[in-house]
DNA sequence: GATGAATGAGGATTCATTCAT
DNA sequence: CATGAATGAATCCTCATTCAT
């Protein structure tokens, strides 16, 4: 009687493909690694999941990062590079209004990064950070600070130029970035604590979200006249209490 | 269960000190749990380490708890579900207009939840619950249906009172808590995600939230003309700007 | 909230009687000792749960016992001692014939030890002797070998009055032992090795065996004369294939 | 699991042999696992045993058996009801009688099982079963049912052929079943309950008990008068009382 | 360079045993 | 004497990491 039936070795489970280029290998790594990041935490992740999901074995992985915290950190290194120089030079040539350039602003982040994996990192920032202080200040310096300082730009543009209404910038800020960080959960944390969101449409969270920020900060967005407050507009607010999450 | 312990040396003289405090261990057991869960998380926080920050041994630990999940339902249940039939009963005491239920209900919550080390969990289960199905089920039960169910019994109450609008409740319910949500992320995730955001006020937050709340679902509180009801906002609103997020 | 809801001590999941008297505590100690080492083996044999059962508490049990250990030995000895004594006086005084007293030691064997819980002490050490040397030969000292020489002496006495073959003793002892083994095997492992043999009728299985062994030793139980080997008889026989186990 | 893996000291420098013998290694685990579960019982035998018997460490084991209950299923697997096919193609060309045949079976059995190592796994799960369930269930499919289905189809073949008298087969089966699994209590227990029944000679215990067998189901061997067909016993039984046990 | 077999520290949980009350 | 809260050694199993091939 063969043996081979009395014994399952365990790798037999998980299937590999191994006719990936050498050159590739970092980056199918890193992709791996950051939808398994995403999707189980850095905890939960096994080294040798990652290997296989990117086709390689586990000794490869270890070839390439030095240990599964590298890994991580490569990850998160990876996905939030200087996005925002190009960002920052973009908004420098924008020619319209500070209420359209701060819509645009939103909705150009949800489609480059809120929609996109990369938006994973910010949910695992949320959770991973206190555990990776190092990583935490890479993503304060990295992330956190540009993206700041570009609202923070549009938001002082729209003030300058009588659009806005003086405000606290501190503050204001998070008014925009709240709704994105809440957006991101839900995408990634649906079904769990905030079950039900899965329904949600991002555009027209960010609309709605949007209209609401210029409201507060004066400009009124409605094109006619109106004696409701939130009267007529072109963005959301056709049904609030249907858009609004 | 292993006969090796049959023969393990009878006498091993081992000199400890055992206070015997059979009602207080699991009220420490349970505050060290929650510190330690929210610090490191669930997967993280290592049984025997719960233990000894209550001072007692690893074996006392099991002695209270079935298991880390249960200790884990517990902390959930001391914190969080507990309270909601203390709440239920209040809110049906409650005899204020349906504004000022939902700002005092925002408000406590923060004051009892929020602001405690209990919302940790909150931020905890978003990273954890795809990896420990029970628990995320346990905690949907436990309280994300209550809560949603407090929250729509408020709405409802306005609604049937002529001082809401008609509304969706199944997507109004999550204008109110999102929120509450972000505020809590912005405090654990504090120093990383959003860093800064450790100087925000809560309350002011709330307020501001609260006003768009209701805004939202008619009961207009400052927004211009008097032409809706109950208005003359009852919650404190001095400097929109800064309030918001 | 009260704290009594959080935590289920495990204790308090076997329910205690408190009423019996001190001088019987050992004795009863010993019989739930007894019952649940047949049932579950040494090893599996929580001291609580035999505690529980005797209606004392964990404490006491090591009271009385100073280890599992020993209480597993003392049950060992409290159920086997000295029975052959008294037998071997009966069956000196024995005046049937040789046959009749093989048979009524079989059955008398059956009705005061394998129909016992008494019977358990034989399952458990078929099981457990290996790992108590020491209670091994304590067991072959006080039951095998008084029982050995019991059931010679009555095959000896066959042989000397005429009414069995002369036959090699130390293999036909064994010829009387075994069928009683795997009666009581089939009494306590019933439902696994020998599933189905449950409903087993001991009185036949013996009738049965005895039948078969007095036909070897060539000592014809049948009263009437018959051409068949088995004819007629007293005894089982009735339907071998059904008595047979 | 746990993120103080992370924090674990990355070059630990361990020196030791690692012989890879991927093919070799589950045969040395199972004849390593083979000797301690019947040496100690399931529940006694810790894996990390079983693996340095066999020559690897912990993880070893883990690599090429899913549980310890897993290790025990193969085991169970390798050893007897691995053979099942076999044995059932090898009785399916037999062509002696079926007497021949029951004979044929049982001292095959005694020579590939009974008289090996692999015995001891009966004799283990009368003391086990009990405790584990699944196991119990595992060896009820996998030996108990077709053992039973085995003796079932010859001693049918028996009574189709003319050669066995009609009979209740559910009864029957357990006249062919008890001798063996007093054969197999006899050799492991030893020296205990059955003590100098290490002499036995199982070839001539079961010779007799086969004798016995055939003349309970009309293939009348040696007991008279050859009224009965295929009279003139098959097998060697110069000495009765001396093969009896 | 790749591979994947082998390693072993680490963590949850059990339960015999102790000892303060 | 009894109690039962407390202890911690023991055991199964996981998985990051190493290293012979």
């Amino acid at each position: 009687m063969s043996l081979s039936k009395l014994f399952r070795p365990k790798n037999a489970v998980i299937a590999v493909k191994r006719e990936r280029r050498k050159e590739a290998r970092p980056g199918e790594l890193l992709a791996a690694a950051l939808d398994l990041f995403v999707e189980k935490g850095f905890a939960a992740t096994r080294a040798e999941e990652v290997a296989a999901r990117a086709g390689v074995s586990k000794g490869t992985l270890f070839l390439y990062f030095q240990s599964k915290e590298e890994l991580f950190k490569a990850v998160v290194r990876e996905n939030i590079s200087g996005r925002f120089k190009e960002w920052n030079e973009e908004f420098s040539a924008f020619d319209g209004n500070s209420a359209e350039m701060l819509g645009y602003c939103m909705n150009v982040w949800w489609d480059r990064v809120g929609a996109t994996k990369a938006s994973g990192i910010t949910k695992l920032m949320m959770s991973e950070a206190s555990n990776f202080p190092e990583l935490a200040a890479f993503y304060q310096h990295e992330v956190i600070q540009p993206g700041q300082t570009l609202i923070r730009r549009i938001l002082q543009r729209g003030i300058d130029r009588g659009e806005f209404k003086p405000m606290d910038l501190d503050y204001a800020i998070y008014s925009v970035i709240a709704p994105m960080v809440f957006l991101i959960l839900a995408k990634h944390s649906a079904g769990v604590c905030i079950q039900n969101a899965v329904d949600l449409d991002p555009k027209k969270y960010i609309a709605t979200q949007l209209a609401n920020l210029l409201t507060g900060m004066g400009t009124n967005t409605n094109t006619g006249a109106g004696t409701s407050p939130h009267a007529g507009g072109t963005p959301p607010e056709q049904d609030q209490t249907k858009t609004r999450i």
